[in-house]
DNA sequence: TTGTATGCAAAAGGTTTGCAATGAT
DNA sequence: ATCATTGCAAACCTTTTGCATACAA
């Protein structure tokens, strides 16, 4: 991590360490929350407001991963049966992808741990038509 | 959905029938706000708080379904590569899943409509081992 | 020394809840 | 008549932001 600070240009500092720690001291997934606990326990006094922070910037330096890609606010859809999704990065625009190809994945049982699927959908990320041209165009 | 509601003995209100609606009209994954201004429009004095109730309501009935497993808060990890994950929905516990035959998915061009995909993830939902024996003690 | 990061406190969403009144069956 | 739902308003939780200060390089 202190590598991609500097390829950036930008300060290590001990809150960034802090996170970095907590967070890969964990196998869960916790929330911003949860690593502030974790973090303020070995670095006192360090803010809430600070994690998030540190969290983007390790986020943009691709170090830190956020899960549940939760915008802002929750979408809904009419349920329509077994589908997936196309999240457009650029603009956060979702579709749905109907591919019964996609609907028999096979989960290698040795693999679950006892964890026993439902159901699965898968997220694709990219860019839509629209995004990329707005990209090709801006350079 | 009236029959849903039936089933279970609910009321069929002119809100539900409004958010349907509202819901059913839009191919696109509209947030509760947005929502709310389509309900509304038709049914003016709507509150957000009914749509949220509503909303929930319909979930329970499986008639609608929420995008973006938006719990309350985000959750991190430290970048490891791709992989997908496991998520309980008893008890709301990720866990992370390398399976090198998953990472290799093709998605027909003929069904991506000009959407360019970067990376997937697939998110499997179902029970840890944990919740299942809960369930079934408690029965 | 310079530019970025931090703490603090306040604001900003998004979502939930208590309560009295309304409404569906 | 009965029980769930609605509206209203306030509370809650998570995340973001402005500003002055502190700090890494």
């Amino acid at each position: 991590m202190a590598a991609r600070c500097r390829e950036r240009g930008l300060p290590v500092t001990p809150q960034r360490r802090a996170v970095l720690r907590a967070l890969s001291a964990r196998r869960d997934h916790p929330t911003a929350e949860q690593v502030h606990a974790a973090a303020s326990a070995r670095l006192p006094g360090m803010t809430r407001a600070t994690v998030y922070r540190v969290l983007d910037a390790l986020e943009a330096m691709g170090v830190v991963r956020r899960v549940d890609h939760a915008g802002a606010a929750a979408r809904y859809e009419v349920d329509s049966g077994p589908h997936h999704h196309l999240v457009c990065v650029g603009c956060g625009r979702i579709a749905d992808l109907h591919e019964p190809a996609l609907e028999s994945l096979s989960l290698p049982a040795s693999r679950a741990r006892g964890f026993v699927v439902k159901e699965y959908s898968i997220q694709f990320r990219g860019l839509c038509s629209g995004c990329r041209k707005q990209q090709r165009s801006r350079k």
